[in-house]
DNA sequence: GGCGGGGCGTGACAAAGTCACAGAAGCGCT
DNA sequence: AGCGCTTCTGTGACTTTGTCACGCCCCGCC
């Protein structure tokens, strides 16, 4: 983890396209950045005062209620920015919702003041950025559609298979997957103990295989 | 309705800044769009190739399922621009949201080239793009937090509330509040019933006279 | 006046969320 | 191994919300 990452612009479908100096600018007023699994990457209170480009790793995003209930919103995986931040920051509003490293994570800080020149210069960055943004609107709007329309078994058979490894197992606890959907424990408890009389899934303590991955992609693909 | 609209880069934050060869510029560049209340602004499909920026009326932006049932997310009202769309016209990506005229709308359009010019040149009009930004993605934050979290009699007394005239009267239907908070039109006739029960509000067909505003703002504020 | 359609009320039921509690599984410690 | 603690999971009873089916009422229109 120590070594040098290079040249980061390398990495952005924003910043691969820029011409060389701008890109060298870059190299010189970004900073690295690093955290570790777990560790809260932006919350209410605390703004980082850069867009943050991620390298490696991903960033859960996610908004909790008053009443402690979570949901999760979307991730930000590598390759992508952190947007969300940056809309607030640049708004200066404040924003309610939170972001924790899944995993370590490596990212390039830009400071606002070079992200503002960058959104002036290029045309590339300001269509890489914009690009973000819409993704996240749509995440959003993906999002609302669920919680509002969806139903729960569905919901929960299409996080499963999108959580899932290579293997068709993941490391979850129930209340960890009640997060992903902002609903409560119980419910998914059911919804399992369904799901594994089925025999589509096996459970065990802070783990679940998947056995019958098509059967639960055919209930997700509902409605 | 007929009558000139003049320098209308005078009503936006983002524009009134700009220097004066700008605002001429982009006084030749944009046009003047018009709706009809009840007209469908954009629509997945219809996708106009512009930015608009609102100066008379508001627009309803909202979510429909599969199953028919409706979401309104937010209101683009004058003064504002509608970026949701624009997110989607930059990334050129299928958005799911449908924006109809509530009122008579007057917009100016500013197709797409000109808007990246703008965005390009003006570091004020970067701060009003992403303050609009910001302030959907807040709003769409706000309507995950209710759906997913808020309890109906809840938000059922907040948007009355916010939909009211100056003399605490609404016109709305209960199919048309179903719509508001996505939910179904039985479940805001029962709640409804339950008001006017307490006698916080007096129902007519397809009217409500709130009577008693104060308690409505006080059950708005729980949770 | 009769007719038709949208708006509304209601009962019965299904799905989801809440509450309370109990048992099981891991984990550290001795 | 045994103990005690915490966390995770299962379950029953109940509330809230959403769904379905139906019937009535109001109002405009022929």
């Amino acid at each position: 983890m120590q070594q040098a990452i290079g040249d980061w612009t390398e990495r952005f479908d924003g910043t691969r396209q820029l011409p060389r100096d701008l890109r060298d600018r870059l190299l010189r007023l970004a900073s690295l950045r690093r955290f570790k699994a777990g560790e809260t990457v932006f919350a209410p209170g605390r703004v980082p005062n850069s867009l943050l480009l991620l390298l490696e790793g991903t960033i859960r995003v996610f908004q909790t209620s008053d009443s402690g209930r979570e949901i999760v919103l979307y991730r930000v995986e590598a390759g992508q920015s952190c947007v969300l931040t940056t809309a607030c920051i640049l708004a200066e509003e404040a924003y309610s919702a939170e972001g924790v490293a899944e995993t370590d994570v490596v990212a390039v800080a830009l400071p606002r003041s070079a992200f503002d020149r960058l959104a002036a210069d290029s045309e590339a960055f300001r269509q890489f950025v914009f690009a973000a943004y819409s993704r996240r609107l749509l995440d959003l709007l993906r999002v609302v559609d669920d919680v509002a329309f969806g139903k729960i078994d569905v919901r929960l058979a299409a996080r499963l298979v999108a959580l899932a490894d290579a293997e068709g197992a993941l490391n979850a606890t129930h209340q960890q997957l009640a997060t992903e959907l902002g609903t409560a424990r119980e419910v998914i408890s059911r919804q399992l103990t369904e799901f594994q009389r089925r025999g589509w899934i096996e459970a065990a303590r802070g783990r679940i295989l998947l056995r019958d991955v098509p059967a639960l992609k055919a209930l997700a693909r509902q409605k």
